[in-house]
DNA sequence: GATACTAGTGAACGCGCGTTCACTCAACTC
DNA sequence: GAGTTGAGTGAACGCGCGTTCACTAGTATC
């Protein structure tokens, strides 16, 4: 275009580059990304689709792009979850609320990754698996540090931890395909998480005298 | 064509559109259902593309197609599994092998299951949520027939039926995903998914006193 | 054995796709 | 302020797509 251009050359580069990814994330809440063609997220981000291939060099690096900014998202949230104290006293409680909260701010986000995970082409999945298995290890780290568990073998904590982000994962999944206009479904899912996580917990308590 | 038809004009057209069904089925193995072309399965299927319509009015016709035959299959394995007092005797233990037994036993069925629950067009997706929720009401129906169960309100069993089908499904999907080629890892999966469902009977078992 | 039926054929159509390339012109460099 | 750089343009390409339609030939009906 011959239009000035706003903030040095740099910048708006910058800022095409981030109206495709979000482009492409908020498109494939629709359909599903490996069901998005190059033209309609270049169009949509009002581009003409060969300047796409001045940001990616196909539809999968962009994937990609994507999935590591989500998992980076969700990471940061975890983070700061974990420097709270009171979040570890009742981690239950706690973890039912903060996912739901947290899925509903980054939905997007959260929606991409539970979509894409078995769908989306080969490398966008293996990227998701490997995302979600660094999960599953982070969570071990935090969990051997809580009373009771230190003595564990590795292998249980880490299927501890496998079976809470399992959890985690599908109840994101049901405040993912929550009807926009039924925030009364809110209360019941963060009731249920809570109830699902206790469960866990209990058989869990009870797994050395088993 | 003009070779010889071998058993009959129905039969004949019944073969071929359980041809055009499996052949979606295999293909969307690879690359999942929604990427598949009208065209692509019906030259697999060893037809021309406008053959198709002789059988079903769209790809989506299709899916919903698959979708029906995948949950009677599933139905099928449960039913007669319940009919063995065995099995209900020992639940944990034999719903563990017989998960990665049925999985392995009818592995495309399973898979598209898993891979178009999120995926797929619409309707595929709504059709396999609808048949989830039937699933987790009809073992409920199992459950609330076991010894110190029976007294539990109908919500707390739905929500164990729930847990006991996300976590069938995540084992399932562990199966689905295995490499042909490392019949080791089995034996680990059913190990996982045994003591995954004792934690949670556990938990279940502590429910009421919690 | 003439007649109706229908599963499957093959050519044609218009369309959106990914990719290429020569081009423009504002932003940057010196 | 002359020269370089590079984000974005727009036309063109070949391809596979879904769909249509007139057709062929084996099967079923009477």
């Amino acid at each position: 275009m011959s239009e000035p251009v706003v903030g040095g050359r740099k910048l708006q580069k910058e800022r095409t580059r981030e109206a495709l990814m979000n482009t492409a994330l908020e498109l494939s809440l629709q359909k599903g990304f490996a069901q998005l063609s190059l033209r309609q997220v270049s169009q949509a981000a009002g581009l003409v689709p060969s300047a796409f291939y001045r940001h990616f060099e196909s539809m999968d690096e962009l994937g990609l792009a994507l999935v590591e900014r989500c998992f980076g998202t969700l990471r940061t949230m975890i983070r700061d979850a974990q420097r709270d104290p009171e979040v570890i006293e009742h981690i239950i409680d706690a973890s039912a609320e903060i996912l739901v909260e947290a899925v509903k701010a980054s939905k997007a986000d959260f929606a991409f990754v539970v979509r894409e995970r078995l769908t989306g082409s080969e490398p966008v999945r293996e990227a998701i698996r490997h995302e979600l298995d660094l999960f599953v290890s982070e969570l071990a780290v935090v969990l051997v540090r809580l009373p009771n568990i230190e003595s564990w073998t590795t292998e249980d904590v880490q299927m501890v931890a496998r079976l809470f982000v399992r959890n985690m994962h599908a109840n994101a999944e049901l405040v993912v395909e929550m009807p926009e206009d039924r925030p009364d479904l809110e209360a019941k899912i963060v009731e249920l998480a809570r109830r699902e996580m206790r469960l866990i917990v209990l058989g869990f308590a009870n797994w050395r005298s088993s």
